[in-house]
DNA sequence: AACGATATGATTTTCGAAAATATGGTCTGG
DNA sequence: CCAGACCATATTTTCGAAAATCATATCGTT
């Protein structure tokens, strides 16, 4: 019985996927999500090497994946870097979200069944009580984020549409990023809990113009935020 | 002065991009949106390897990158394969299509300068000759796939958004490999000669809302014929 | 001094062998 | 005859060395 899995120690970590190449890619996702990695930063092989554990051709493979992506930034012969912010893409990506998230929310809220809305309420339920313990920096507890994301995966999940939910995911991803970037300058945290609710309720009433356009504001005025506050960040590049 | 390009026979191919592994992945891409690589066809390291020429490592790199355009399906540990090909996932691609390009006909039609009418117009221009040359079947012939390509992303190119305009281009692909799926089986190519004649005029005239109307329309007929004539390839799966 | 060519060192990119894992067939006990 | 363990083979996945390419410093010529 003991027998299947002799070599636990001697594997060194495999937290995600199966694979080492797929494990890597989720890690360096985080932290370049997180700008751990900054934004352009220079992905050199032998740091990476080090800091992962991992051979050229896997980390390769891994920055390969991210590079399609839009979170690593690939040049040919002259290696990788972290993908650089630009006041242009936080609007392009803001308003790639605006555009696709709004008609997300509008088929989930027409196609939601019981177990759609269950999945709304709790996953609201679990952020909201996560504020309550600590409400001072979100972004940096993990947990938050993680509910945070789930929330809002929640509300589009019933939309019908993979490939479209698989895009959103990036471009959430990529929005994530600019969070963080500005989460150390910015003052305060507003008020996201009301947003949340009112969007949860929205949502569940099914009043599908109300829940798009509050998704909206929401989405904009998180953007809004990061260029007020981290926009000195952002002018060079 | 000819010192400087002593080894251009020695390596073997590089056309299109400068590492093999963007060259390979470049190449991979076209032959599965021409269905050359069926549908489902298991991709396997020892085929490919003698296909391309290349090691396991720089296949494994153009894999995973034609995997996040959604072209490639990875089966951790379990190798790669061409994505299947299903009803649910021609409407899913044809819905997200719709819903991008509306929205970038109309930012473009907004924003367009002379320059961007004159793309529209030389484009349009070439894959009519290349339609009266050899009007038969069209997507056998890779001039006119190359022209139509150019046509449709010209007529966006002024959006202003490289962010959404990638996206589009991976749904294009997507779409581009179910057209070839039923080219086979089709009678005969419909009027699409008229239809982007039509298009080009709207666009011109900055008529958005019938220039998007008529790339809804030529989206989804082209989609149904699709279904209707390549239908029994999608059932199963 | 300015410029271009060239050598040197740093870094990326590619390769094929080796390790890890899955697949398929065979055998055994029930 | 079936289910399940076991072995042999096929295939994928990973590794580090070697080749290719880029960046920088040096040198010679005008």
């Amino acid at each position: 019985m003991g027998r299947t899995m002799p070599d636990s120690a001697i594997r060194p970590r495999k937290e995600f996927g199966k694979t080492i190449a797929a494990d890597i890619t989720h890690r360096l996702r985080e932290e370049i999500i997180a700008c751990a990695l900054p934004p352009g930063e220079p992905l050199r092989f032998d740091v990476l090497r080090e800091r992962f554990g991992a051979s050229f051709t896997t980390l390769r493979e891994a920055l390969t994946a991210l590079a399609a992506e839009g979170l690593v930034d690939a040049q040919e012969q002259r290696g990788f870097r972290v993908a650089p912010v630009s006041r242009q893409d936080l609007v392009e990506v803001t308003d790639a979200r605006v555009l696709i998230e709004m008609e997300l929310i509008r088929r989930s809220i027409a196609r939601g069944d019981d177990d759609w809305e269950i999945a709304v309420i709790s996953t609201l339920h679990r952020l909201k009580r996560i504020e309550q313990r600590d409400p001072e920096h979100p972004l940096r507890d993990p947990e938050w984020k993680i509910a945070h994301r789930q929330f809002h995966q929640s509300l589009v999940s019933a939309c019908g549409s993979a490939t479209l939910l698989a895009i959103r995911a990036e471009l959430f991803d990529r929005a994530e990023r600019y969070r963080h970037l500005s989460a150390n300058f910015r003052p305060r945290p507003r008020d996201k809990a009301g947003e949340h609710q009112a969007i949860m309720q929205a949502a569940i009433s099914r009043n599908a113009d109300l829940a798009v356009q509050l998704i909206e504001a929401h989405i904009r005025s998180t953007s809004d935020n990061v260029a007020k506050y981290a926009g000195h960040l952002l002018d060079n590049e």
